[in-house]
DNA sequence: CCTTTAATTAAACGGTTGCTTAATTGTTAT
DNA sequence: ATAACAATTAAGCAACCGTTTAATTAAAGG
């Protein structure tokens, strides 16, 4: 058992418990979710992509970025399956996959307003 | 008015405009927060946090990571005001200061088990 | 006062990450 | 087929981040 160190009590984290293993590839998870989010710009193009859907190159422009920049943080949403796209002609337009980040915004805001 | 590339519309984002200018405030301080919790350090603390109080000795041992490290984190997500201590002696007892992590990480749950 | 323990801070190192440039793929139009 | 445009992919580089070690501060006890 781990924990009861510098003389206080703590209760026994088992780290061979497969419920302890569960909860760590949860953890995992989680904060590779976060990551996700924990980019400025990635934040920008959820929040843009929040309002309506966008094309690759649209995106590029009002961020003032180069497109491979823009395509590359898309990639990456897309892989945590926060963005979707559909292809039409040339073009690449994306939008929001998940209502479940329009929450964590939502709460996140929340927090940031009240912290001043 | 910027957005009109690529032969399709966008509406126009006006960079001058101040009511722009504090939407990029806010989504700087959205993603310095998911920023915090991107680490999977930072968020295993806040798992265990979210059970217990605990001092950094205890986490740093449950963790098996050196006290320096588990103490670099504890500074950010204090500064993050994500979390509160108090001494007690030699020992500094920490806590969550804020239930929108809980809520936070819940969400951030739910997506991760939605998407396998 | 000196020693010990908990915690923080500072400096340095290694790995990761995001952007840039260049090259490639895919689609439309001439 | 060739040219032009949108997008992706790859490689290289600079900046950032998390850990480690060492030094410092703080508090309790002999």
């Amino acid at each position: 058992m781990s924990g009861d160190v510098c003389e206080s009590f703590s209760p026994g984290y088992n780290h061979e418990d497969p419920r302890y293993q569960e909860l760590l590839l949860e953890v995992a998870g989680v904060s590779e979710l976060f990551k996700a989010l924990s980019d400025e710009t990635r934040t920008k193009i959820l929040y843009l992509l929040a309002d309506e859907e966008l094309c690759v190159c649209d995106i590029a422009d009002i961020l003032g970025m180069t497109l491979p920049a823009v395509s590359h943080h898309l990639r990456l949403l897309r892989t945590m399956r926060l963005v979707k796209y559909r292809r039409q002609g040339k073009q690449a337009y994306y939008s929001l996959d998940d209502e479940h980040i329009v929450q964590l915004i939502k709460v996140a805001q929340e927090h940031f307003s009240e912290a001043k």
